[in-house]
DNA sequence: CGACAACTTGAACCTGATCAAAACTTGTGG
DNA sequence: CCACAAGTTTTGATCAGGTTCAAGTTGTCG
């Protein structure tokens, strides 16, 4: 599934591989290399001046990411073992000279990146915990990977998915459960889940109040 | 001002005009230009599912908006009367195939605004109220075009900066008041204020102290 | 000056954070 | 295979910050 053919393999690349919880580049770093991830999962993430992290996205096979000529505005780091294809920049910038697909190809990597941050800020602003993690396993479930199959398995630790939500381990953990009692979700092992109601609740539908008597 | 030389000026290019409060381009809308604010304040902003708000970013005279190839994630509206360089999309492509320096400048700006973006979010998702504010403040005095003034004008509403940090009107107007009782600011008329002190408060430090003994 | 929009203030409520402790995983070496 | 230690997730009780709704005030523009 890896070997997707990608206008980007003209550029020079190699693979590499990292392990679970290792940086794959940081902030403030300048870029050299730009990355497509074929196995595994990837975060994006910044960290604040008080050390809280906020995970900006999650990536999964076939992502593009590190898309930067300039210096990385965000860190990336593997959430489980990872094997990418890293493509050398200046290799990419000579290729986008001599084809216009490339340079469309990597602006439309960005606005993608840029469309889901800003919706993913609106749902941090305006939902509340429950929905949030509803939304957030509906994103999931869209995703090309796992449509087939419809237990879906978490790479990601909790702490991860608070960090991303931008919630506490503790709500998000008290909300998991609520879900499951409102049967929401059902628990398959510690790091699964079925959807069984694909409803995503309005602010104040049917949904939020069967949410609210499992409390 | 407003005439910087931009690599991007070899493209086909011409000025158009908002009023406050238009629409210059909607979400979901097919993208057929790229634009540079020469006068005026525009904001980024996504509508929620249930109608909520979320402005993304506030953008000055000289900043590049726009940059998108296929469909627009956001849409952009004028905060006060604009004036902008709308550049043609399929022009700035040709363009952009001639000369990397093109492409490159493209994609500084697309990460510029990520960056920009993944902070917010980890502001909004991390700060308390007064926080957010000031860093708001703070955000804004960085911007060359105001370094000069020690008072800031503000071109957009309560509204507006309130969608933008993700607060309630009613709060943002609470938390004003206290930091102008704590001394952080001081009133200018209705939309201009001076910043008094300038550290940006760690989220313990005695500002955070000074802000709650106003309150 | 009047009407409408923008902004402020007040009081009650409620969601999610925090801190602390218990339960559960996971990995390691005997 | 079990025991132990380190890490992760859950649960409980309490509390504060921000929202909401409603009414007031100020500002703006005809």
């Amino acid at each position: 599934l890896s070997e997707d053919s990608s206008v980007l393999d003209a550029a020079m690349h190699w693979k590499v591989r990292h392990r679970k919880g290792q940086l794959i580049y940081d902030e403030g770093e300048p870029a050299r290399a730009m990355y497509r991830l074929d196995q595994g999962c990837v975060r994006l993430q910044v960290i604040g001046p008080e050390g809280d992290r906020q995970i900006v996205a999650f990536l999964f096979p076939g992502d593009h990411f590190g898309v930067c000529v300039d210096t990385r505005t965000s860190s990336a780091e593997a959430v489980t073992d990872v094997e990418l294809t890293r493509y050398a920049l200046q290799s990419v910038l000579d290729l986008s000279g001599r084809s216009t697909e490339v340079t469309v190809r990597l602006m439309k990597t960005a606005e993608t990146l840029y469309g889901d941050l800003a919706h993913h800020v609106e749902q941090i602003a305006h939902l509340n915990a429950p929905d949030r993690l509803l939304w957030f396993l509906h994103r999931l479930m869209q995703h090309a990977h796992l449509q087939k199959m419809e237990t879906i398995k978490l790479p990601m630790s909790r702490r991860d998915i608070a960090d991303y939500l931008g919630l506490s381990q503790e709500t998000l953990s008290r909300v998991t459960r609520q879900l499951q009692q409102a049967g929401y979700i059902e628990a398959r092992g510690p790091r699964s889940f079925i959807l069984r109601r694909l409803d995503l609740p309005g602010r104040a539908t049917a949904s939020d109040q069967g949410v609210k008597s499992a409390a």
